[in-house]
DNA sequence: ACTTCGACCTGTTGGC
DNA sequence: TGCCAACAGGTCGAAG
């Protein structure tokens, strides 16, 4: 589920509401998700200060007084904030109580998400040491993404997707943005000009911002951190859109299989 | 060094 | 209506 604009838009969410804020306690109901929470939270964190919220990628970390807490929503993740007392369902399986009575509640039904814990500096963890650059951010250029791809032979699609290229793109995004730049989603990444990943990474910066704006994309059971779904979802041009006609053309909109995942495309938009 | 593929989970959907 | 296979927003780590 969540790509970046999902997890941007929790981050925003839930800032306002935990930041400098003193933990409480913490509940860790279901501690198996890709890796084991740690069990030490619960006696480490309460009465720390949770000095500082950011993003890394699809990664959130949480800064507290002597360490760092990564989480990642995985493919069925969702954070959102709920005042004291609340009801606890099947897949709440972490949740955090502020001082003020509101926690943080951690809900992922697949739990292919993590909750891991660094008193190092979190850019340096092995699972964020080695990501890609941020396409929101100045660095992301049209060079960047022709001297990556030149000695490569994989589409373009999976190399967007690829989180030591470029983190955040998940195969929503991916297709949409292949879609807005005319680019073929088996496309090989060496053999597309500069001047077509200019429009590529145009596109991505758009998607990516718009989608953020309409709160994410919702399109099972995503929520924003007031519980809300987010509304991108009525913008996509070919996500999901097997056999409905293009947009642009009326031509129907493929699917295809590419690395395991499914891909949208305009045959006629895009080469 | 790059690419592919299995694995990790639960819930929903579509075809028979 | 019911059952079961296929599929779903991610990505690590092993194998090729």
């Amino acid at each position: 589920m969540p790509e970046l604009p999902e997890v941007e838009t929790t981050l925003r969410g839930i800032q306002a509401h935990i930041s400098q804020q003193i933990v409480q306690r913490v509940e860790i109901r279901c501690q198996q998700l890709r890796w084991p929470i740690p069990l030490s939270l619960i006696n480490s964190l309460p009465n720390q200060c949770l000095h500082k919220l950011s993003r890394r990628g699809k990664y959130l970390i949480l800064s507290f007084d002597t360490g760092h807490l990564l989480i990642h929503l995985g493919m069925s993740g969702s954070m959102r904030i709920v005042k004291q007392p609340s009801t606890t369902n099947k897949h709440d399986h972490f949740e955090l109580f502020f001082h003020p009575g509101i926690s943080l509640k951690y809900t992922d039904p697949r739990r292919f998400g993590a909750i891991l814990w660094t008193e190092d500096e979190p850019l340096k963890h092995r699972l964020l040491c080695s990501l890609g650059v941020e396409p929101l951010t100045s660095n992301f250029t049209a060079n960047y993404l022709k001297s990556s791809s030149i000695h490569r032979s994989v589409a373009i699609k999976p190399l967007l997707m690829d989180s030591k290229v470029l983190v955040g793109v998940g195969n929503i995004y991916a297709s949409e943005s292949l879609f807005l730049a005319g680019i073929h989603p088996t496309r090989r990444c060496n053999n597309i000009s500069l001047i077509r990943y200019q429009r590529l990474i145009d596109s991505i910066k758009e998607v990516l911002k718009k989608a953020i704006q309409s709160g994410g994309t919702s399109l099972k059971d995503f929520t924003q951190a007031d519980g809300k779904p987010g509304y991108f979802a009525q913008n996509l041009n070919v996500y999901g859109r097997n056999n409905e006609p293009c947009y642009n053309c009326k031509h129907p909109i493929i699917k295809i299989v590419q690395s395991q995942r499914a891909s949208f495309y305009c045959p006629k938009c895009q080469t």
